[in-house]
DNA sequence: ATTTATTTTTAGATCTGTCTAAATTTATTT
DNA sequence: AAATAAATTTAGACAGATCTAAAAATAAAT
């Protein structure tokens, strides 16, 4: 269990969102991502590949190696772990804990963060509705369907609504649906497509066809 | 509010602990607490005094600023909120707390530190029994004495044994009483100047006056 | 298949934090 | 008070992470 550098842990994190589940990433595209230069992408993929962590040929990008995945992982489950803290106990907003969760992840404690995850209750979705790796690295691949495609009964998260003109965010305020919020459909209806849906312990409450049309949400499976 | 690194707060912190009420602190003393070399603290001195944090003449020593006192109650008010977070809700023993303790502290995020300190009940004292700065940087001033002469009723936290030998720890094992332990005095009898004390809810016990004269506790006071 | 444009890498510089070895200042001894 | 010892600072070097500008390789366009 070697220990990484903040810097070296934000381009394994970077990589591993950009890859997918198959493809290289590109120089540009990580400069991108990470608000640097090509060039420092380049010496600091010389550095990881040194370190196993990557397969790496000069100017054909690059991947993650099985270790590098592992790490990649590792940082993940930091990461949310440390959100799902921050929105469950701290009762910071959905689009706060994103922020403070970057710090934190770095701290690389092992011990800490299998107590902080049994402390939680083993959560298995962050507030954003992403799935939190486990102890072992294991996690679960996430479906993201509209929210008119959800099976009833099946609980999801809200991760995105796609219209973000301010009258579909007056309404989403007024029924409290937010992003992270959990939600479940419970029966549909023909006539009108619409839909009664369930935000927590709160009572049912009827949606349009054209509401929930703009709202994405997330869900185990 | 500027933002400081993880070295800089590492010294600012060990010279705020070495500085104590009064006095200045010397280049060896400090390179020695940091395990670091003599050359290496007079660069961060400089530095340091750049920043305004201290004030340092050469050869003269250095002590902390109003403002670099004002940075270390931060920093020690991270730190011990922290160690409070993990003995208390993640279940650390007391002597785990200050190593993981020292990573969390650099997180400086003042909007966390202020949400965990309410998550934690506005906590007074760490697991260690130091006192814990509230958010405008006050601390209280911390009494260490030994147990034969906290007052009767006074709540304390055990923060040394004199004798470390292994009867003795038999004996504390036995009776529950660790570093960090919350206890008061009950009474004490004159015969044999035997005293009882109360641990936690659990029912008082007597202890010999042999036992408490190697039990050194802290108090606010 | 050349030429042009884009992407990527190299070369060389900077900044932070650290070090060793040498020089300097302060403290201690004789 | 001069000599010696101890503490401190300076000078110069190095590693990690970044940058700019120039060179090299790959991709796209004529």
């Amino acid at each position: 269990m070697l220990n990484y550098s903040t810097s070296e842990e934000n381009y394994i994190k970077a990589i591993y969102r950009l890859q997918g589940s198959d493809g290289t990433v590109s120089t540009n595209a990580l400069a991108n991502a990470l608000r640097t230069k090509p060039a420092s992408v380049t010496d600091m993929m010389k550095k990881l590949k040194a370190k196993k962590l990557l397969h790496y040929q000069p100017y054909q990008g690059f991947r993650l190696s099985q270790e590098g995945s592992r790490v990649a992982l590792g940082i993940i489950r930091r990461h949310r772990l440390w959100e799902f803290f921050l929105a469950e106990k701290l009762r910071f907003s959905w689009d706060e804990v994103h922020e403070v969760a970057e710090e934190l992840e770095h701290v690389s404690n092992k011990k800490l963060i299998d107590k902080l995850d049994e402390f939680l209750g083993f959560p298995r979705v962050d507030p954003h509705g992403d799935p939190i790796p486990d102890a072992s690295g294991r996690i679960e691949i996430n479906k993201r369907i509209c929210l008119t495609e959800l099976p009833l009964l099946q609980v999801a998260i809200v991760s995105n609504v796609k219209d973000q003109s301010s009258p579909i965010l007056e309404l989403l305020e007024h029924m409290k649906i937010r992003i992270g919020t959990k939600l479940e459909v419970k029966k549909r209806f023909g006539f009108d497509e619409s839909m009664e849906i369930k935000i927590g312990r709160l009572p049912a409450v009827l949606i349009s066809k054209q509401l929930a049309e703009n709202i994405f949400v997330k869900y185990e499976g």
